[in-house]
RNA sequence: GGCGACGUAGCCAAGUGGUAAGGCAGCGGUCUGCAAAACCGCCAUUCGCGGGUUCAAGUCCCGCCGUCGCCUCCA
């Protein structure tokens, strides 16, 4: 059977809260759909990468192999007339938003994928897909009168339980007022697995003339490839139940004759904002033009920060994203990484490092129960939060480095699980002025040794309004940059 | 219009039918030359509204109101 394991997730098959096994025990077959490659990424999508970058370091750390799969859409109509405003070569441009946004999840701390496949590296067994699926009757060839170069289309009629992951009855597909009509079609809710190619567009040979996929066969064609029939997760974000994983269900289950496809369906809620322009609070999207890209999020604030953002709420609510909450989440990663200062005291023995060493053990507990609850990462933060408290009032009551460095550990390896770094990037400035600040720092000392005040408190200030923030301690004073 | 999700303090947010985690902000205190950080204390008799089931409901059921998503470009 599979690996044992306490991890309940959410299933949007059943709709419901299951026991997570696995197919083959101990391995993890995971894909998630990626981004289509034409323009900058936003921190929507940053938060689906993180979500799901989460799922599988919990998952790994709950000891399962995890096989991760995240493709990236690299030839469609967004990209080919992006790339032809620009002059450039559809392949290209694509290439290098992947490149960028490879960079930029490298950034935000999230682990690399197994693989990371493109449909246009994908195309023979994409082919092949769509000749067996016309072969078993599940799809056929159309083409506008008078045209040589073919379409083809998935016949929905043929495929029963279509509509199950997003309950919607074939009356209320056929209903839809946003169906192309296109007179070849048989049914205006069949969808297409192959566009013949128009003019000036990238093409690929094929049985049915030179031309490109249509987006979902792309998705099918590779979880087939580096996964399987079947899959244990297949995840992406809510709006792609319909259509685009309904069909691949479609797809890929005709194709293999195995149901289910995939045994859980996991997709993470919006990212909301609110529209500048409308003052309506919507979904983050690039066509919606209402975004916060990941390239401009990283200018002022470390990744950890939208990491932190992320894991507040839960996965699968949207989330709300605005200035207050950016400020919160600051101070929230703040606080968690003062918990990281070293032992003022030496005691190595007594009630206080017992109270301290019974908070490490619950907080191990207490992450370990929320996490378990369909990746609960909220209360995972709290019982980081009560762990902070607890090493923080050891400090105080004097405990010494050594319980004090075991706690600090366990809260280091529980954020760590959470892909959440807690040691304070340096700004590459911080390197530069240190030599400077200290010397202030210096100067600022023999002040207060002197009793100047007046002066002393000039220094923190002015250096304050510059952005470094000064703490006396015991020990000597810190500093630190605040945004 | 159809389908679905959600509505918990000033803000963010968790919550297995058994009596409201955590964080931010705020207030009072300890520490400090003063701050900052840290610590201690206070901060929802109540969970959108109205019914119902139950010994017991934020949690289950029904209705209403509000917000958001999807209905073939979407993470």
């Amino acid at each position: 059977m599979s690996t044992p394991s306490e991890l309940q997730l959410y299933n949007t098959l059943t709709r419901t809260t299951e026991p997570f096994t696995t197919l083959e025990p101990g391995v993890v077959r995971m894909y998630v759909c990626g981004v289509t490659v034409y323009d900058d990424a936003h921190i929507g999508h940053a938060m689906s990468a993180i979500v799901f970058d989460v799922m599988r370091r919990y998952l790994e750390w709950s000891g399962y192999h995890v096989l991760h799969i995240v493709n990236f859409t690299d030839v469609d109509d967004k990209i080919i007339n992006r790339a032809n405003l620009l002059g450039i070569d559809p392949h290209e441009l694509a290439e290098r938003y992947i490149e960028e946004f490879l960079e930029q999840l490298k950034v935000l701390n999230v682990l690399p994928a197994t693989r990371y496949p493109r449909a246009t590296g994908t195309m023979p067994d994409i082919i092949g897909a769509i000749e067996r699926l016309i072969e078993q009757g599940y799809a056929y060839a159309a083409a506008p009168d008078g045209s040589t170069a073919q379409d083809v289309y998935f016949r929905v009629e043929r495929f029963e339980t279509y509509g199950k992951l997003s309950r919607r009855s074939r009356e209320d597909m056929l209903g839809g007022t946003r169906v192309e009509v296109v007179a070849y079609k048989e049914s205006p809710a069949d969808f297409a697995l192959w566009k013949a190619a128009k003019t000036d567009e990238p093409a690929w040979d094929s049985p049915w003339g030179p031309g490109r996929p249509g987006w979902h066969i792309e998705c099918s064609a590779m979880s087939l490839k580096h996964l399987g029939e079947q899959m244990d997760i297949h995840g992406g974000g809510n709006d792609l139940i319909f259509p685009h994983h309904e069909n691949e269900i479609a797809q890929s289950e005709s194709l293999t004759g195995k149901a289910p496809f995939s045994r859980f369906w996991v997709h993470n809620g919006m990212l909301q904002l609110v529209n500048a322009q409308t003052g309506q609070v919507e979904k983050m999207s690039k066509s919606l033009g209402n975004l916060v890209t990941i390239k401009q999020f990283l200018i002022d604030d470390d990744g950890a920060v939208l990491r932190l953002l992320v894991l507040g709420s839960h996965y699968r609510k949207p989330l709300t994203y605005n200035e207050e909450v950016l400020a919160d989440t600051r101070r929230k990663l703040e606080r968690l990484r003062g918990a990281l200062q070293g032992a003022t005291g030496s005691h190595e023995t007594g009630t206080s490092v017992d109270t301290l060493v019974g908070a490490a053990a619950a907080a191990r507990e207490q992450f370990t129960f929320a996490m378990n609850d369909d990746l609960n990462t909220s209360g995972a933060l709290a019982a980081l939060f009560e762990l902070v408290r607890a090493i923080n009032v050891a400090r105080d009551a004097g405990v010494g480095e050594g319980p004090l460095l075991e706690a600090q550990t366990v809260l280091l390896e529980l954020a760590g699980v959470l892909g959440l770094s807690l040691e304070a990037s340096t700004p590459s400035t911080a390197l530069e002025v240190g030599p400077f600040v200290d010397l202030l720092l210096e100067l600022r000392g023999e002040l207060r040794q002197a009793k100047q005040f007046a002066l002393a408190d000039k220094v923190r200030d002015r250096l304050s309004a510059l952005g470094v923030v000064l703490e006396d301690t015991p020990q000597g004073t810190r500093w630190k940059f605040e945004r």
